[in-house]
DNA sequence: CGGCAGGTTGATTCGCGTCAAAATCCGTGG
DNA sequence: CCACGGATTTTGACGCGAATCAACCTGCCG
């Protein structure tokens, strides 16, 4: 709540923060960047850190800076005057943040668990694009794949089960070395992601953890321990 | 079903085909170039036409042709493997086909009454954008405006009542100067767009009917009556 | 005047949402 | 190490609303 965009160079002074050393340029749409760009851009960027649940940007606000995602995960939520809530899409490291913005944002990005975020103003990447056709063709193939996703979850909310839903999620997140899935978001993230209640999500998971498909040896893990039948659920559609 | 890649210059020779007279051109992607560029293009083109119900691409098909869509609309449809079908949504003249591909079309795009459509190559164009950032740059903003559409129509299909995704589709189509509003699809159509059964739409209709919101002249067309009151439906949201 | 596709209306069912309570997890402090 | 407390999750009971199943209607074609 208080000013959180902390740097860690408060007592020594560190090397200035460059991009190149970046631990996901690789995964971000920097990766199409020279090292020649890749200066530019460092001095027109700086870092900020937010806590669990903190706001990164709210919907409807003015849209005046992107970000790329460093570390931890954000949601993207739609809020219904009402109440209801829609989950859009979750970012994970690499991920960029300001498409499908106009003016404003249609959504608001929340922090799940500490994030890092690199912020940069839209004014100065928008004209730094007019430059840069490789970083316009990367935004473009990111901005297909977002489509490409969004039309799939479409698909999803319209047409497919609990079960469909549930199983279509957890097939989606990646697994760890030890085949453990770890869920950086509540259930009820699940849930308005899914177009599901709380109670149904969890009332699926029981199901699944019943029926042998996965165990759940904490709130935020996740087993799979039969793979294919879970995928057999998925490809039902 | 028969090559329905027809030309009209079976007769007498006309002036052969140039984008530069296209009716669409402003609306379409190839608003964005020179007179230079539209020469380049046209011989890279030619006109396809299509009748209700064909199929203009398929569904896990090779994504060899891009479109733009001179005349008519299409359905973008996905299917599973059960018949359980999503409309991901209607394309309109100057709308562009191809967003959201990768090496096949994730979706069928099928002809809503009569279509002409402008077909191109996949290769030649992508060939194209290298050398044309104006189109890249258009393409992008295409797809940026699709995903925001996507993300309104998974809060839609995720937390809308029926009511409310009717009076939501309905405010979203063009209106006609007598105020009346054209459907080119059908209920099953607008049922498989707002994730629901032909019953729920026709019931919603006709309460809506009921309710003095609008009236049905014919069954493709609609009149909307109070539309503060279908926008207050909308806004709810 | 059929015939038929598309659309509407009615009766019934059932799955998910709602409301309520219990259980579990997890951080904190004694 | 254990006891406590709040948040989160799970489980249970119930009701409603949209899906389903079925019949009927309407407009439009030959």
């Amino acid at each position: 709540m208080d000013n959180s965009t902390v740097c860690h160079n408060q007592i020594s002074q560190p090397p200035p923060r460059l991009c190149i050393n970046c631990d996901v340029r690789e995964q971000s749409v920097c990766g199409v960047l020279s090292e020649r760009e890749l200066e530019i851009f460092a001095s027109a960027t700086h870092n900020k850190r937010h806590q669990t649940g903190e706001t990164v940007v709210s919907q409807g606000d003015p849209a005046v800076f992107f970000y790329n995602l460093v570390t931890g995960a954000l949601r993207l939520v739609k809020l219904m005057p009402n109440g209801r809530r829609q989950i859009i899409g979750f970012l994970y490291p690499g991920d960029f943040l300001g498409l499908a913005t106009r003016d404003t944002y249609p959504y608001a990005a929340e922090a799940l668990g500490d994030t890092v975020l690199c912020q940069f103003e839209k004014r100065s990447f928008t004209a730094f694009l007019e430059q840069s056709p490789e970083m316009r063709a990367e935004l473009l193939e990111r901005a297909n794949s977002e489509l490409t996703l969004a039309q799939d979850q479409m698909l999803l909310l319209g047409r497919k089960t609990p079960s469909e839903r549930l199983a279509t999620f957890l097939l989606r997140l990646p697994e760890k070395d030890d085949g453990s899935i770890q869920l950086v978001m509540t259930r009820q993230d699940i849930a308005d992601y899914l177009g599901l209640t709380i109670e149904t999500v969890s009332r699926t998971f029981s199901r699944f953890k019943a029926e042998g498909l996965l165990s759940l040896p904490s709130r935020a893990t996740v087993m799979i321990l039969t793979r294919p039948q879970l995928q057999a659920m998925v490809d039902e559609s």
